[in-house]
DNA sequence: GACAGCTAGATGCAAGTTGCATATAGATGG
DNA sequence: CCATCTATATGCAACTTGCATCTAGCTGTC
């Protein structure tokens, strides 16, 4: 949710035409827990650091994505546990800081497709024959 | 993200058992976006209301629901022009607000699951070989 | 008919989250 | 020396959420 402000509740729609290519509709990137299963995944087999995901994230199809929150994201992540962080000078350029995942965080990403899961069965439950449920690239 | 609050940031884990059972790691249940999306599917073909709503979210499996949130949310789509709603007095209680969902609603589900797509594709991409990401029900 | 309890919706407040803009700082190229 | 790129961090305003609480209609019971 992002875009128009207006509407002063209780005001039947009376859909205009003007809304028609934004609509206030359009989930675009992933945000909370979405971001952080995300970025767990992407740390699964290998130690990555911030600026890096935040690119792979835009690469990975999600609209450009702001870096202050991706880091924000992983410093809670650590606060709570889900990765730890190291210093890395061995590379030219500044100072990285390698995340990595801890074992709360596999438990995490558990839990987070879990709760996908059930998401989208009882999304396509409620959309019972909807077509392009499943259709992964 | 709910539950601990302490952690003062870059302390490494240390992961004490005590936390096994919680976490702190567990997404209970869906909000912003994805709570959307369940409330527009559940308003795919037919109308509800609030209160009901939020027992099915319920017994949909995910954990007791903040009813508060989902009248917010409700109210919110409504704001953008994804649900529109009108007084229903017709049966005994109190007057219920009953909710259907709007063409920009439905477009915002179609968006929604293509976003849902992608974060699939992208957790399964990393989480390559990993076991379990597909069992639905 | 007084009263507890259920249904149904709404909201104040504190805490948390996000986007935007900006800051810091090392490295590199001209 | 200065602009630019990489890399991380943060202040601020706006928004979201959970919790508790409020209103109000209806039902059942003594």
């Amino acid at each position: 949710m992002s875009k128009p402000k207006s509407a002063p509740l209780s005001v039947p729609p009376t859909k205009t035409e003007d809304s028609k290519s934004d609509v206030g509709a359009g989930p675009s990137h992933p945000t909370g827990d979405m971001l952080n299963a995300q970025l767990l995944a992407m740390l699964k087999d290998w130690s990555a650091y911030g600026y890096e995901l935040a690119q792979k994230l835009e690469l990975a199809g999600f609209g450009n994505y702001n870096k202050g929150t991706v880091y924000r994201a992983l410093r809670q992540m650590e606060a709570l546990g889900l990765v730890s962080s190291s210093w890395d000078t061995s590379s030219t350029g500044p100072a990285r800081r390698m995340y990595s995942m801890t074992q709360a965080g596999n438990l995490f990403l558990q839990n987070w497709l879990t709760l996908l899961n059930l998401h989208r069965a009882t999304l396509e439950r409620f959309l019972s024959g909807f077509g392009g449920g499943d259709s992964r690239q």
